[in-house]
DNA sequence: GTCGCTATCTTGACAGTGTCAAGATTTGGG
DNA sequence: CCCAAATCTTGACACTGTCAAGATAGCGAC
């Protein structure tokens, strides 16, 4: 199986690695099946080969970023799981980290940029996951008192939304350069985590 | 200036209306300059003489709606301005009716689906007029102990980022439906912010 | 081995898109 | 009243997502 031949072996994946390049290399609004296909070295009609359409391409970059995050998340984990006190931050920090990496594969994968998520059993199933393993930490927390009590899920929810919404801001540049001159970064987080 | 005339008139509120209408029928994704231009009766490259281009509409599309929902968040400010137990609450509520109202156009405003926000002085002022709107609150239910110290910006981007959060989660449809059954959407919504 | 089936990839086409240049039309101020 | 500026149309271009038809290659049955 050469580089030159008809059949590209691995196709599927390596149109996701093209994706995720031209991500960072132009941003959302820069990807295109057809630039992804020429990336990757095949005819602009290849990627219909693997994908039903744009959207499935989307579907499944999405999926890989999700991937990459929860083993990030897990190692997070394995590290902390007897350190309560510093779980959650962490895990947030970790987040934050992926968000400003690739900003733009974080916006691919959060800011509803795939359409019907319900159509992409993978896509669903790994983002749950990752929920799934906030949830967990939110439990542990509680039992150790490094957060209050309440049902896990509107917590898990509530905490999640507070991180995407200040790394959005902070993606948008909406933080304002006076607040962040004062303190690192981390210390903002910890700061809005323990409102 | 009859509507059968040469010059429109006022084709450039024209075009946002038209924009608002494609928006609320087709989504964010329907959203084109030429389905605009066809949908005020206008040529396709009729929208030329008043915007620079799409990302230009765009940005008029969003500020209009952050005009509508300052007005809102006005109201809801001059009603509960000595209620600072429910004051904020409130404001919250009105935030998410306005997105589960028109879900399309709170995804253009808030998605990041402009992608150059600081080219445009009109969105960047209104959309920094809402959130010192916010930032005042804060300042009010921090002086009447509804709630704890600290920086107000810092606050602000706390609970707003919460919200904004809980409506993604919402507008995603992520939001299972074992939790939403059991409680209504605003106790779930004072439940998060009271975290 | 080779025949044929199937998956994979290419080519060519189509409608729709954002954008620009050139020209037509209208309006308002001197 | 006239002309410059503002507004709108027409036509074109490159690019996009998508599909149909055909070319190519791998692979199992015989």
């Amino acid at each position: 199986m050469t580089s030159t031949s008809y059949h590209h072996g691995d196709l599927k994946n390596a149109l996701i690695q093209a994706g995720v390049e031209i991500l960072a290399r132009e941003g959302v609004s820069g990807l295109s099946l057809r630039k992804v296909a020429r990336q990757a070295g095949v005819s602009h009609a290849a990627p219909y080969s693997h994908f039903a359409d744009k959207q499935a391409l989307i579907a499944a970059i999405s999926t890989e970023g999700f991937k990459q995050l929860f083993t990030q998340i897990k190692a997070v984990f394995i590290d902390y799981k007897d350190d309560p006190e510093n779980l959650l931050i962490e895990t947030a920090w970790a987040y934050l980290q992926f968000a400003l990496n690739e900003p733009d594969r974080f916006k691919l994968m959060f800011s509803s940029v795939l359409e019907k998520e319900k159509d992409y059993p993978d896509f669903v199933e790994i983002s749950q996951n990752n929920f799934r393993q906030l949830v967990e930490i939110v439990e542990i927390c509680q039992k150790a008192n490094a957060l209050k009590a309440g049902e896990p899920n509107l917590i898990a929810v509530s905490l999640w939304g507070t991180v995407y919404g200040f790394i959005s801001l902070l993606l948008e540049g909406q933080i304002s350069h006076t607040v962040l001159e004062k303190r690192s970064l981390k210390e903002i987080l910890i700061f809005i985590i323990q409102r």
